[in-house]
DNA sequence: TATGCTCGTGTAATCCGTTACACGAGAGGG
DNA sequence: CCCTCTCGTGTAACGGATTACACGAGCATA
């Protein structure tokens, strides 16, 4: 493989002006320009980006740390990310953490390791004084959950009010029975969306009930599972809707529901939430708060190149808005 | 940030002997290599992989080139990839091309700038003579899809055998009438599939009809154009049963089928192939054929790794098996 | 003609580890 | 007591680019 020097030689100029045709810097000539361009035709010479990025004490990757890419909400997002990273010329380094702390700590050992100069986090499942340790030594942005109070720059929708739309809508539908299926983690959207649940319930002046909100992750299998639980009560107990805190528990609500003999959305509505692309594929098609996924995925990568390019900047906590879509499943 | 100079001031010692350390060569006393442990955790040094990597002339790095990762079906096979990575010390870099050919040689064009080692190739939309030229200069493996007579490396189901089971169950359900969703471009997968297809049909002696060929790409939105375009056709020429050439489509023409009135399966029933998660989360639950997309993953890596590990590596073609599995779509 | 610019270019230091080679000390054998 | 080995360690070259600094040439100004 051939060398800057290799290039130098043969067009007989130093490493120096090579490396400034390379880097388009004006102070070349035309003529050793063009000698320079001839000779690197001609060896067919690449940069080799290890030795500049050791110069230059830069790897131009950004890590993008979630719990699983199968997860369709993040596939999503990661494009938004990926486009903005490829304009600054960045790449993307996918980080699959399935929810282990310390993956995720290894991951981002990189940083420091100077393998990537940045991060964005889906779901840290880091402590609060971790995350804030790391994000004064590098730029760090978190994507859609994220720690409450912790200062690092944030980027996701209203999570409270959103729920509370989601909530409002199956009130004005009538039900009255609405049941919950939600996570205790630590992140904000469990959190906001119980908090907005209630709050809509509460305006509504409808009592809240523990007996209509169950618990577990995001995923399909808590869906089937807490919607088993919900249909297994009887009719003056059980719920004639439910809010899902991702699509994928909504899916599985569904599920619960017709293994229970029920129809959706006639004996019972069901409601989701982030409209990932199944949520219209499936039948019937899902109502579902819809997150701007790609948006938000630029939106991270946009703040985080801010803070590369300034590392001063103040952290940004930015809300990107939400939509009730109305789908069939209600 | 500390460098290893100054770890071997702090030590005591030569950086020579500290990289020893970190690099658990046997030639070092235990007195030297407790005093550099203790000055490596005082100083929290983490040693610069751009220097190492520059000196070692690698990047610890496997490209993963596929069109989008918004298809559940790639998720699954890069996490399969990502674990083998791990275990190897390698970092997976995501490549989203869009199906465009010219952002796919960008990325691959990291392996001559040395940003990465190797790559695992999803869906290549080079030519076979530049995918040729590069898999000499570097470890190339293609997965599920590939370049029938490319003497590059690969990894997949055996997509003939594996459309003709469906297609033969399709059959022994009573099936006579059974159309195609299919895709025309130059990967195996859509010619193998096809061949498969007829396969069925000459065994079982029932002709062949153009008319029961649609074709489009992998999408949900090609299903549902298939379909739609299949069950406007009256009831003797209108197909009984779909075969479709991703889950994806499958779903699109099951939605196709619902908003023709069509029942399925009692009217018509549907195959798909693939078997992403979602396959079981839908209504009705897909039958599909299953490709082990986690060991489909997992078999690409092991491969690369092999030819990473040894250049002079014969290029491999390794089949896994499929499964089909039955649900309540037919 | 002397002075001071600008311009184009080259030399060499630098980024940070890794490792070939050299060297001195101590052990063991004859 | 000398020779040979092994062991632990250090020095310095090296990987491939970037860039501060220096320098000579050419030109304009005084």
């Amino acid at each position: 493989m051939a060398t800057i020097q290799d290039v130098a030689t043969q067009a007989g100029v130093s490493v120096a002006t090579v490396s400034r045709v390379i880097n388009e810097s004006p102070r070349v000539s035309p003529d050793a320009r063009a000698r320079v361009l001839e000779a690197i035709g001609r060896l067919d010479y690449r940069p080799n980006l290890l030795g500049r990025n050791l110069r230059r004490t830069e790897a131009r990757v950004v890590l993008v740390v979630l719990p699983s890419i199968s997860n369709p909400f993040y596939a999503r997002i990661v494009e938004g990310i990926e486009d903005v990273a490829r304009v600054e010329g960045f790449n993307v380094l996918l980080c699959n953490t399935g929810d282990e702390a310390e993956r995720e700590r290894v991951y981002l050992g990189m940083l420091s390791q100077r393998l990537a100069d940045g991060a964005i986090l889906m779901a840290p499942s880091l402590r609060v004084d971790e995350l804030e340790l790391l994000c004064h030594a590098h730029p760090l942005v978190q994507c859609c959950e994220f720690h409450a109070g912790a200062t690092v720059s944030h980027v996701s929708v209203d999570d409270r009010a959103a729920a509370r739309d989601a909530v409002r809508y199956l009130l004005s539908l009538g039900h009255r029975r609405i049941a919950l299926v939600a996570s205790h983690g630590s992140l904000v959207s469990d959190h906001c969306r119980f908090d907005g649940y209630r709050d809509a319930l509460a305006e509504a002046d409808v009592p809240f009930d523990p007996e209509l909100v169950a618990y577990g992750r995001y995923d399909f299998a808590t869906g089937r599972a807490c919607g088993d639980a919900f249909f297994a009560l009887p009719p003056p107990r059980r719920p004639t809707a439910v809010f899902a805190i991702s699509d994928l528990a909504a899916l599985g609500v569904v599920q619960a529901a017709r293994a229970a003999g029920l129809r959706v959305p006639e004996d019972v509505g069901v409601v989701g939430f982030d409209d990932i692309a199944f949520a219209s594929m499936v039948d019937p098609p899902l109502t579902t708060i819809a997150q701007p996924q790609y948006d938000l995925g630029r939106t991270a990568a946009e703040i985080l190149f801010r803070q590369l390019r300034d590392p001063a900047a103040p952290p940004e906590d930015r809300f990107l808005p939400h939509r009730l879509v109305i789908r069939r499943s209600t």
